[in-house]
DNA sequence: AAGGTCCCCAACCGCTTGTCA
DNA sequence: CTGACAAGCGGTTGGGGACCT
């Protein structure tokens, strides 16, 4: 508690109890979410106004999903992040229900520590191009990012992506993604044509987006 | 059974951004 | 404009459970 005779308070730290998790929720019930740093005053929690920040955003917020990312929630991950690279938070508003911390560190146990390896092993499953959808829109866009992949089509050998930059890295990873969990090529394209214009407009309709942040 | 290692994720830290007097 | 403070963001850590050996 005193250090070189200066005051400071000791804040509690480390897993949250049953009970300090009742004692924010009263406290944002009462007086809503924001002003955290006056949280500890008011709500008899001795955690500093971040960590009661931290805990409410990640765990106790109304409305957040538990378990599992889907299939689709784990592709619409890797398109955005390939589009915006580690902006968790934007990602995140796109995700109903999930935090920037859950997808960051989804991403970083299943995408980030790629182990180097040899050409021969990165080859991409054939599958039977007759159950792709067709690529009804924006076809050149798409073409034109996925250069590197879509020579014969999948089958290919590709490029160790340990070599290749981040962003380079996800679409290779969303290629061969998209063959594991299905999804369609027309969502690669929608992908596309949102990172060429960059408008903000353009979003509505494409993904389900979030009136606030707060769900 | 037990000791070691790996992996996941909740929570922390430091830095940046926003706001307001 | 500027300084102080709060909030937000992204990188990192470490506790603990799962999985070897």
């Amino acid at each position: 508690i005193k250090m070189d005779g200066k005051e400071e308070q000791e804040w509690r730290k480390g897993p949250w109890t049953v009970e300090e998790d009742k004692l924010l929720c009263e406290y944002v019930k009462v007086h809503g979410e924001g002003r955290w740093s006056s949280v500890a005053k008011g709500s008899g929690l001795n955690r500093t106004g971040k960590s009661c920040r931290l805990r409410w955003v990640n765990y106790l917020r109304p409305g957040l999903k538990r378990g599992h990312l889907t299939p689709q929630e784990e592709g619409i991950i890797i398109e955005l992040h390939a589009l915006w690279g580690n902006k968790w938070s934007t990602i995140a508003k796109y995700l109903p229900g999930r935090t920037d911390n859950e997808i960051k560190n989804y991403w970083r146990t299943h995408f980030k520590k790629m182990k180097p390896r040899r050409k021969s092993q990165i080859i991409v499953p054939k599958t039977d191009n007759k159950t792709l959808p067709p690529i009804s829109r924006c076809e050149e866009h798409v073409m034109e990012l996925m250069k590197p992949y879509d020579s014969d089509d999948l089958g290919m050998v590709f490029t160790d992506p340990t070599a290749m930059e981040d962003h380079e890295q996800t679409y290779y990873l969303s290629k061969v993604y998209q063959d594991l969990t299905n999804w369609t090529v027309e969502s690669v394209a929608v992908a596309a044509v949102v990172a060429e214009q960059e408008e903000e407009s353009l979003w509505d309709g494409l993904w389900e987006v979030p009136e606030n942040d707060i769900m």
